[in-house]
DNA sequence: TTAAAAATCCGTATAAATACGGATAAAAAT
DNA sequence: ATTTTTATCCGTATTTATACGGATTTTTAA
């Protein structure tokens, strides 16, 4: 029987030691490498490409899960993503599916869980649990416009106005004028559906569109 | 030799087995009990009250690890807690340490790093790393007031601006005039030394004050 | 039990944000 | 080459938020 040859990618220590040692006990499964970051990865499946899985943190420092996601299917699509976060939102597994993620688990899930998604996704099938498309389908139905929702100025305005700085300051900062900034905001409010400022923040804070 | 007892909560399904699994090669640590919560935790050392050290997950549903180093002193102060979180924020670290947490560790540390903690907080003494004090040390000095900044009718009021509530709609939610959340909104602006709601919201949202 | 902190309320005024409903030129995408 | 998106600008009006500088009652802690 060929074994499946997996890496797992996580910035945490304890747990991608922890984990190895989980997955040593199933004689299918043989994990061939540990990294702690995106980067790290890419430079291992540069030289090493017989890799069939690779279990994928999305916070990671250097280069994240997403980037990771990107890049990969350029540089070796036979390799089979499984994401392994601790976010449930809806619009972090969104953004995994759209970017070719097999898998999304959390990491409160349980070894047969994780091992039963193993063998399925070494098959070549992608597999969400119930309650994760859930999580997913109600986010996208909640945000239509999904990812890329914002245009660099409005990303940028955005961002001064979560810096405390008023509209006609931001207006001084950027040279235009204050009804320029004035529409911006109006429009990221209506992209983001809040209904002001305050709630405006908070949504960006939540979808990382402003650090 | 008198081995070490200890007991590990967190709500991480694999992160809480792998530990497991890496303390196994230490002959003189015994895991004896996961749990994956606080609450599961405080009923487990009702009746097994011979615990030395526990591996604390700050972030858990129904009961977290704050709350468990709040109650861990009255019920049991044999147990010595010691924290495993994975984030390095110094209001979280000052709140632990506060609350009278033998040692903070992150996720990433090594074992290594981990085990040698675990031996010595179990003699009794308490260890937090270089960079970990320099975080909190930091944190603190920049903010004089450190923990419980806001009392809880601030933190609702708080809550609810989050929320994209106005001043007068939170009035009548609460059942009080519109003046009395205007000071609320005024007093929380200072506390955390906001010039206005945007960056109140972020700052609050960063310092984990709301969800 | 006494001091401190928290929760409640008010006047006056200005500054800022939001809600409408537009328009045009440049850049990007198809 | 044409459509769509982006970035820019404007008028008018209303609603909210912020900045001063107070005060009283209730609750909590020392």
């Amino acid at each position: 029987m060929k074994t499946i040859k997996l890496v797992i990618a996580d910035d945490h220590e304890l747990f991608r030691n922890g984990l190895k040692e989980l997955l040593k006990k199933y004689d299918d499964v043989d994990v061939v490498n540990l990294v702690e970051d995106g980067e790290e990865f890419m430079n291992y499946i540069d030289i090493n490409q017989d890799i069939d899985i690779v279990l994928l943190d999305i916070t990671m420092p250097n280069m994240d899960g997403f980037e990771v996601l990107d890049k990969i299917k350029t540089v070796n699509p036979r390799i089979k993503p499984i994401i392994i976060s601790m976010h449930d939102e809806g619009n972090y597994i969104a953004k995994c599916a759209k970017k070719g993620a097999y898998s999304y688990l959390l990491k409160n899930t349980d070894q047969e869980e994780l091992i039963k998604v193993v063998r399925i996704v070494n098959e070549g099938r992608k597999y969400f649990s119930h309650s994760i498309s859930e999580k997913m389908i109600n986010y996208m139905s909640e945000n239509p416009v999904s990812d890329n929702i914002l245009s660099n100025k409005e990303t940028e305005v955005l961002e001064l106005i979560s810096k405390g700085h008023t509209t006609k300051k931001i207006a001084e900062m950027l040279y235009v004028s204050a009804r320029t900034i004035e529409t911006h905001r109006a429009n990221v409010l209506k992209k983001l559906k809040a209904k002001n400022t305050a709630e405006l923040i908070k949504k960006a804070v939540k979808l990382k569109l402003i650090t």
